[in-house]
Formats: structure tokens, C-alpha cells, sequence
DNA sequence: TTGTATGCGTTATCAT
DNA sequence: ATGATAACGCATACAA
């Protein structure tokens, strides 16, 4: 038999929800004592009515109102992530950690994509406001982020994920670039390469594309035997990448050279290009990307990356945050873990 | 100058947010006024009191309370959307889709991700419920989903995406799964592949993968020449795997063979476990994958797949649900797209 | 230990 | 055309 619809009418409307008032009737008490049981104050609570209240609310099936309940207390237990692009692997890595650290933890999760639009983080921000979440989860690019300032300093707390948040001195989880750039670097110095590219997104002042670059060139500078060049561009510019690659081609020399890929979409882009090029890969010329995403190993003869723990970013990252909504006050803090190099074929020069 | 806290506290504490009555007071009308202003009956204002609502609005920068709101009104805007997997690429195209409509509409998005795990997916379905979310949207294995089938029966909208949910007359949004296996079996018979491994996740009643070796099956017995084997496993279990494509691979003849991958992990894993059987992509055997991954043009000579129009399966889905909230009644709908053949290097045997 | 009364910010009902 | 007032479901100060 089928379960019966508890409004009479067919399946239709918004169903008639359960509400504190009825458990209380159901129990034999007053709705106060529900909603101590509910808070868990525990000590004040006869036995005999806490078991009352138990039956009521299994037998009614009651859920409380998170809307009501918002309203009343001011706290939402809403968290709201802000991405830049949904689609970025790395994004979504991060994101799956920090549903889990949310869920955990009694919090659930409202997600945003500004498509790296500054007015949609204008909007999606207002949004996120008028359900009044409790601490936003930050990963985006805009610089012009007056509403997120404004945000903050409204007491609105803020983590931001691999990056800082210019401006705004709020927690930060990400990786030490300087490190794992710098391990990267060393790695395809060591591997015999002599000509090294750096290519990376445009720099728009976004930390970790400075670091990683500073990282690179201070090894490079290490190595007066090596020589470097490092490029900033929309690599989703086919035509102009193709090109920036061919004049690295055919510049360098007969020795080993290599390209560093300052990010995934870099790494994703620049092995595409290469294919376009009519490389072998990777015969022809090194490759190691920062993030580690899963066709990495399949690629040519796979290639070298440099690992983020992206699901613990995201972990740490909600974590923090939720220590500040429970009334962390300290200072603003950095978690930074380490890039773990993954070698692979990507990386090991061969004989021309 | 930096913009002033205007707690007067130090950047501490949920900040106050201005209400309905404080826009009134400011614009001396009484809140019943500014909610009708709100609510869009500008039929019912006198163009100076608009004037003054407008202007104290703007002033105060108000934004109404969605939580007061959702609360008397019984509307949330929110949505939300359960996941069986949010790594999964399929999984966070679709989303992509879902959050562009939602946002254009007003809606918002809060994600849940169950982790195949059924416990979990109940709890998290008590959670959008406890949020009064309008709708669902769906996208889950899971068979023991009581909770969902309840929900749905109680007049919660819900919108199932690539598969249906066993028991729920709901509407689902996916693509023609005979239509699409046909395409890629065809196709694999006519590049001359003789012995065709179809290799899918465990078929747990889980629509596509049913349908998608039915297909499978019915194009390979119009076609006596051609042999056949069809596989369900758990493709992360990688010895396992390795020893049914060892197994496949030692069985066929000298003829051309082909491995059809249900789905974007299998596709993955198979590729994994081709190299680690030593196979060169993809010379020894050929590979056509379900849903186009970015990285299916950069493995060896490029895997062939079949594209499903993710973004737009994601788009409609939203369009749906929301059109279900407000108010459509009308007999559940399937909305099914076409695949799209995608040919590539892993369709092109390769004499041996 | 328990209950009553008030208010959170909003919309809806009823007057005017 | 406009406004006072009562809910929405819940938590809490206060009273008992």
C-alpha cells in the first residue's frame, strides 16, 4: 500500500509542516519545554516530560523550522561558498571538503558561481545577506570586491581559500607556493632542463600567481646556467598560446627545455597547445603543472605535477570558518600545507 | 578613509541588519506600504510614496529578510540539489546548469552531497526541509530513498536528473540512453571492431546503465559477426578490473577489439587500467567513453566519447523544478536530449 | 522544574 | 490609497 498523503488533497501544495505548537499539545506540555529539549538544556528537564517529548517528536515526525528558528536567534546555521568558476577542478575539490566539514558540524551549504563576474558577486553576495548565512567561504579572482569588504567588516567572517583576499585581512587556507614553486623549479633544474618556461593566467594581483612566479625566478636566479622566461596570458587564447609556445620552441636551444604550468587550466591549456604544436609528448619538451587532477598520469607519458591536498584545504577552510561564527576573535590566521611533487614521465628528458 | 563599522563595535558580531520598519520610519510610511512596494503592487502606491520608499531604500541599502520572509510566506526561494558524487565531473556540469537558472530566477542553491551513502542522504534531506526549500533537484543512486518518495508525496517539487527515481513519477531531465549507446556501438562495428567489451559500474537498477547495455546488446544482435561481452563492476576496485580486461583482451582474436565504457569513470578507470596492462593507447584496443571529459582529446590518439549537453541538462532541470513551484501541475515530464558522437583516435583501428 | 508572554522581520487581513 | 495589527514558528526573559 502506498503511504498516504497526509494532506488529503493529491500530492499538491506546499506541505502543512510540523510545528512546535503541536508536539508541545502531543506531549501534554508547553512549547517552552520543547524548545529547552530541543536546545538541549537537558538539566532542565524532568525525565518523565523528556520522555513525552521524545515520543511526541518521533511520532510526529517533527523537524524544527530552520527559517523560524534563523529568525528568532539571528544564527542561520548557513554557510554560504563563493567560486569563481564552478567548473575549476580545484574549486570543486575544495568544495567537497568543505560540505563535509559543514555537514559535520550542523551546517549546510549555499553555493555561488560569479562566472568571475563582479556585479554577479554584487548579486550572489546581496543573496547569500538576505538569508543571512554566517560566514562565507571565498574563492574567487575580483579585485573589486567592495560588497565582500564590506561584508567583513560588518563582522560578517570570512575564509578565503587559496588566496588572499586583498584587503581584507581575513583567515586563509591554501598552499606555501614559494615551497612547492620552488620544488617544482628545482625538480626539472635536476632533471637537466635548461630552458624553462613559466606560463601562468594573467597576474591581476592574484597572490599565488605572484608567489609562485617570484619562487621560480628566485631559483632561477640560482642557476646562471639555466635560462628562464616567464609568461602571463589568457591561455584560453588558443591562437595567441600556440604562439607563445612556438616562440619558446623555436628559440630554445638543442637542450632540454620544459614548461611549468602555474596552474591546472594552465596545464590543462598548454598540454592541448603542445598536441596542436605537433609535440611528442613529452619528448620534446618537459611539462610540470601545479594540481594534481586525475588525467595527469594518462597524458603522454603522464605527467609531473605538483599536489595540493585540496579536499583538506576545503576541511580547514570550513573548520576555521565555523570557529570564528562560534566567537574566535584571534587574530586572522594562515593554514598553508605543502605541494607534494608527483613524478612522472612528464619530466624526464629525452635524448634528441 | 576605510569605510566605517557602523556597530561601532570593532568589526565584531553578527552585524544588524536594517528592517522594513526602519525603511518606513525613513520614509515616513508605515511598513505596510514598503512591503506592498516590495511585494510589486505598485498599482496600490501613490507615485510620492514610491518615490520616498525607493529613495529610503537606496539610502539604507535594505534588503529584505528571506528567512522573516520565507517564514510568513512559506517560500523560501531556496532550492536544493542532492549529488550522489560532487567530484564527479557529470555531476558538476549539471550543477553548473542549475545554478545559472536558479540565480536568473531568484533562486537560491544549497548543495548536498551523499556520498552513495543512504543514511546521510536522509539527513540531508531533513535538512533542506528544515530550510523549507521549494523544490529538488536530484541526482543519486541510492534505491532506499523513503525519505525522498515521502517528500515528493507530500507535494515537494522534485526534478530527477540522468535517471529516474525508482518509485517517483517525477520529472526527469537526461538523454536518450538507446538512442546514444546505439550511436557508439554502431560506430564501434563500423570502424571495424569485432569483439566489443561493453564495461559498466554495478547496473543497480540505475536507469541509464540498464538502458544504455540494452542498447548495446540490441545493435550487437543485429550484427552476427560481431562479439559481444558485457561487464558490471565496481571499476575503483583496480584489480579486479585489470583481470576482467586482462581477461578480455587474452580471450579475442587477432581481430580488431573495443572497450565501450558506460560512463565518464569508467571511461577514466579503463584508461588507468589499460596502461597499467601495458596496452599502447590505443593501438592494441579501442575505447569509446560516455560523456565528453576534458582531457578525452589528450590521451593517446584522443578517446572517442559521446557527449551529453551537461549544462543544458542542468539549465532545464532548474527550468523545470521551478516551474513545478510555481504551481504547474501538469503529468511529469521527460525532457531527453541526444548524444553526441565525438569520433577521436581510440575509433581508428590500427592494423596489428 | 515548568509555563506565559513577547518579539525576531515579514506578509496578510482588515479597517479606514 | 494607506495603515494598524495579527500571524508565521521559534527562543527567551521572566514569572511561578
Amino acid at each position: 500500500m502506498k503511504a498516504a498523503d497526509s494532506n488529503g488533497a493529491s500530492g499538491a501544495g506546499p506541505q502543512r509542516r510540523v510545528t512546535i505548537n503541536e508536539v508541545a499539545r502531543c506531549a501534554g506540555v508547553s512549547k517552552t519545554s520543547v524548545s529547552r529539549y530541543l536546545g538541549g538544556e537537558l538539566s532542565a528537564l524532568s525525565e518523565d516530560m523528556r520522555r513525552q517529548i521524545e515520543r511526541a517528536i518521533a511520532e510526529l515526525d517533527y523537524r524544527p523550522n530552520q527559517m523560524a528558528r534563523g529568525l528568532k536567534r539571528g544564527r542561520s546555521r548557513l554557510v554560504g561558498m563563493v567560486v569563481a568558476d564552478i567548473l575549476n577542478p580545484y574549486s570543486v575539490a575544495v568544495m567537497h571538503g568543505v560540505e563535509v566539514a559543514c555537514r559535520q558540524r550542523g551546517y549546510a551549504l549555499m553555493l555561488c558561481n560569479t562566472a568571475g563576474d563582479d556585479e554577479l558577486e554584487r548579486r550572489h553576495l546581496a543573496a547569500l545577506a538576505s538569508y543571512s548565512v554566517e560566514g562565507l567561504i571565498v574563492h574567487t579572482t575580483s579585485q573589486h570586491t567592495r560588497d565582500l569588504l564590506d561584508a567583513a567588516a560588518h563582522g560578517l567572517p570570512v575564509v578565503a581559500v587559496d588566496r588572499e583576499i586583498s584587503g581584507l585581512a581575513a583567515d586563509m587556507v591554501g598552499i606555501d607556493n614559494r615551497q612547492a614553486a620552488s620544488v617544482a623549479t628545482e625538480h626539472l633544474i635536476a632533471q637537466g632542463y635548461r630552458d624553462l618556461l613559466y606560463l601562468s593566467e594573467p597576474l591581476d594581483h592574484v597572490n599565488p600567481r605572484i608567489e609562485r612566479l617570484a619562487a621560480f625566478e628566485a631559483v632561477l636566479a640560482q642557476h646562471p646556467a639555466c635560462r628562464g622566461r616567464a609568461l602571463a596570458l589568457d591561455v584560453h587564447a588558443s591562437a595567441r598560446l600556440d604562439q607563445a609556445l612556438g616562440d619558446f620552441l623555436a628559440a630554445t636551444g638543442p637542450g632540454p627545455r620544459a614548461v611549468f604550468a602555474a596552474n591546472g587550466v594552465v596545464t590543462l591549456e598548454t598540454t592541448r597547445a603542445l598536441r596542436r604544436l605537433g609535440c611528442r609528448l613529452f619528448e620534446d619538451t618537459g611539462l610540470i603543472g601545479f594540481d594534481e587532477l586525475e588525467w595527469c598520469a594518462l597524458v603522454g607519458s603522464g605527467i609531473t605535477t605538483v599536489a595540493q591536498p585540496t579536499y583538506d584545504i576545503g576541511v580547514t577552510a570550513a573548520q576555521c570558518l565555523m570557529r570564528r561564527i562560534e566567537g574566535d576573535r584571534s587574530a586572522p590566521r594562515q593554514t598553508l600545507y605543502r605541494g607534494e611533487l608527483i613524478v612522472r614521465g612528464s619530466t624526464q628528458p629525452v635524448a634528441r
